[in-house]
DNA sequence: TCTATATTTCAATAATACTTGAGATATTGA
DNA sequence: TCAATATCTCAAGTATTATTGAAATATAGA
């Protein structure tokens, strides 16, 4: 992941109505979720949904695969590792206090 | 860490001058560095360099302490502990890819 | 083919964020 | 107190991002 590529990450994750979608998909795993089951449950109308979810989609943090009528959204958990990994490893320079919040459950 | 917190931590760090910054403090590590000589490791004015250093300070990300003519930002290695912390488990609920990349020196 | 469903795209507007340069504030030493 | 240094604040302009509602596209089934 490049410097680009991590900004894009953040920015798509710094807004509430996408951070609360990713969470939502984190709790529906592998399975994925639709783009209209995603609004509801953030409370965004469709357009809106949309929008969020193709800014998700484009920073590489979701990915979208056609099923029928709908379109189903997934986390890409690897994409999401990547992105923690680089703010840990070659942002943090792995400082000890912050892989102590990283790994010590509980700690932070 | 609540959310609004980690919103705003995040969208701190998508920012190209404001990531070189904190790069930067963190090869700095607890001696910091001065306003002047970080606008000038990342190339901004002083007047682009203070603000984009507020945004991060707001953000709790990093510390200002005034040392006579100067002041001196280091980063709050602890904050961005919680940051990632919060990425992890509470976003991303442990979720073995991603903590796989954040443990496994050399992967993703 | 027609209709209903699911989602996206578009245009207009509103809200935020970034950059720049000028001027203000704080601190130090002569 | 005065001048120099370090940094911040402010206002104006520009750019980016978010919201809304309407219209377009894609798919499925009658």
């Amino acid at each position: 992941m490049n410097e680009d590529q991590i900004i894009g990450a953040l920015g798509a994750l710094a807004q509430e109505t996408r951070l609360r979608i990713l969470r939502y998909l984190v709790t529906k795993g592998s399975d994925g979720a639709p783009a209209g089951e995603i609004g509801e449950a953030v409370s965004a109308a469709s357009s809106r949904a949309s929008f969020h979810l193709s800014t998700l989609s484009n920073a590489g943090l979701v990915t979208a695969e056609r099923k029928s009528r709908q379109i189903i959204y997934r986390v890409d958990f690897q994409a999401m590792g990547g992105m923690i990994g680089y703010l840990i490893k070659d942002c943090c320079n792995n400082h000890q206090d912050v892989v102590a919040c990283c790994q010590i459950p509980g700690k932070c």
